[in-house]
RNA sequence: GCGAUCAUAGCUCAGUUGGUUAGAGCACAAGAUUGUGAAUCUUGGGGUCGCGGGUUCGAAUCCCGUUGGUCGCCCCA
């Protein structure tokens, strides 16, 4: 293979790519702006520390990252979160509240490729600002499970898992667990999925042990799946903490109940997700059937603007992956089919006749028409197959007869109907033509 | 960072125990066809067989290395 390739885990986006992640980003976009959204946009190169401050140094290792010119070290983006809490935290000030932003753009992350995982991806991105209330995550997971049933998914293509990350410090407080084995305990729970109960081995060979009573109220608190259950289980261990989380618990499924939405969301604690910053509930969307990975993710960090030098602003948010969703909506027959067809093909019967015809093409060009025509002058059975294949709905016939008359020849390539139609009339000819039923 | 596996035309693939000038279908282009359509027929362009080295009289084929794809581990914001 002689010349270039593309960078490992970059694609190159062909026009049928193209228009397949533009469905992505179309459907994205009207979803945010139905539920009151603003888009906003960033660089795609920020200062390295904006990351290390959020993730830590070890966060090195995953990033494009590197020195430029001037000395600095910098990175491209691997999420969009750092910066939109820059940008909101910079103005939190002057912004009016709630503050409800979303941006779709590519992010970069320097890891192996593998099945829904690329160092090149896009995500939609949506957050809101300055409300600490479960309102919020109401509005987001309404707005998420939009973002996925406006492909045409529905429930039972995915769900919504909802979990607590502080609910489960309380509740492991509530057990006995200092801090750092609390610590320890989640990301082994994170792990639960994948390992099974060796999850746990870690744990229980630490300082201290695991004491098996323990474990046992552990594994039950992951395996709840309702609100009830949680209500339950909580009950012996009532303190004011755990009951405030309990009627956030209540507001949030409430709410999504009555948007008809309940059958999306499920009570699953195994979800605690990866980096540490999140302060409350937490949630992931998954596709029901099939081993993909999550299609989106996201949560409550109400100290992360604080965290980067401004002041305390709640906020909330999630993201989604273009890869695992186009993934998914390939598996269910939900990608659109690729059409590139112009409105207009014109048929030309010469020199003459192209010199004629192209003042009338710029003319519906400008008129917002999409209109195609051969470059080089050809028969007319080849000029009519063009035309058939192009797609068009009409083919405009200029021909000899037709410009000795004045007139031009419209084809419906449909119904293979003709009609001719003086030169001057053709722009409202045409626009009667492709309105119309 | 680690492991498995694959790589022949734009796509899907064939290519015998190593043996002449590497093939097919689809796609693309031209012609049959200079006033009317998805068919058919004919013809054509397109390959340093991913790249580099080695073995051999001879390598798409065997060996080593390398790059890339896929899948998994680590990680997953």
């Amino acid at each position: 293979m002689a010349g270039f390739q593309s960078l490992p885990g970059f694609r190159d986006f062909y026009p049928e790519d193209f228009s397949r992640r533009q469905h992505l980003f179309r459907v994205w976009r009207q979803s945010a702006r139905a539920h009151g959204f603003e888009e906003y946009d960033a660089p795609v190169l920020e200062p390295l520390e904006l990351y290390t401050t959020k993730s830590g140094d070890e966060i090195e290792g995953q990033l494009f990252s590197f020195q430029d010119k001037g000395g600095r070290n910098v990175s491209l983006r691997p999420e969009m979160t750092p910066t939109v809490c820059r940008m909101v935290g910079a103005r939190a000030g002057a912004l009016k509240r709630p503050i409800k932003w979303f941006s779709i753009a590519e992010f970069y992350r320097y890891e192996r490729a593998q099945k829904g995982r690329l160092r090149a991806f896009n995500q939609f991105n949506a957050d809101i600002f300055g409300e600490a209330g479960p309102e919020a995550e109401i509005e987001l997971i309404a707005l998420l499970i939009q973002c996925l049933c406006g492909f045409g998914l529905t429930k039972d293509d995915f769900s919504v898992r909802l979990s607590d990350r502080d609910l489960w410090f309380f509740y492991l407080e509530a057990l006995g667990f200092n801090d750092a084995q609390a610590r320890g305990l989640l990301s082994a729970v994170d792990r639960y999925e994948k390992m099974g109960e060796d999850a746990f081995k870690a744990c229980a060979e630490a300082p201290g042990g695991l004491a098996p009573e323990l474990k046992d109220k552990v594994l039950s608190f992951l395996k709840i799946r309702s609100l009830p259950e949680l209500e339950a289980v909580l009950a012996p261990c009532a303190s004011e903490k755990i009951s405030a989380r309990l009627d956030d618990w209540r507001k949030v499924l409430a709410g999504l109940a009555a948007m008809g939405l309940g059958e999306f969301v499920g009570v699953d604690l195994g979800v605690v997700r990866g980096l540490a910053y999140y302060t409350g509930f937490v949630f992931e969307a998954f596709d029901r059937k099939g081993d993909l990975r999550a299609l989106a993710g996201g949560g409550r960090y109400n100290d992360l603007i604080r965290k980067l030098g401004y002041s305390d602003l709640p906020a909330v948010g999630f993201a989604i992956g273009d890869v695992t969703t186009g993934l998914l909506l390939e598996q269910r027959g939900l990608t659109p089919v690729y059409v590139s067809a112009p409105d207009v093909y014109a048929v030309l019967g010469g020199p003459a006749e192209r010199a004629a015809a192209l003042g009338d093409i710029r003319q519906l060009r400008a008129a917002g028409w999409r209109v195609d025509y051969p470059f080089k002058d050809l028969a007319f059975g080849k000029q009519f197959k063009a035309a058939a294949e192009s797609g068009a709905k009409l083919a405009l016939i200029y021909g000899g007869d037709e410009l000795a008359k004045g007139v031009v020849k419209i084809r419906d390539l449909t119904d293979r109907s003709e009609r001719e139609v003086p030169r001057h009339q053709v722009l409202a000819s045409v626009r009667t033509a492709l309105s119309g039923p």
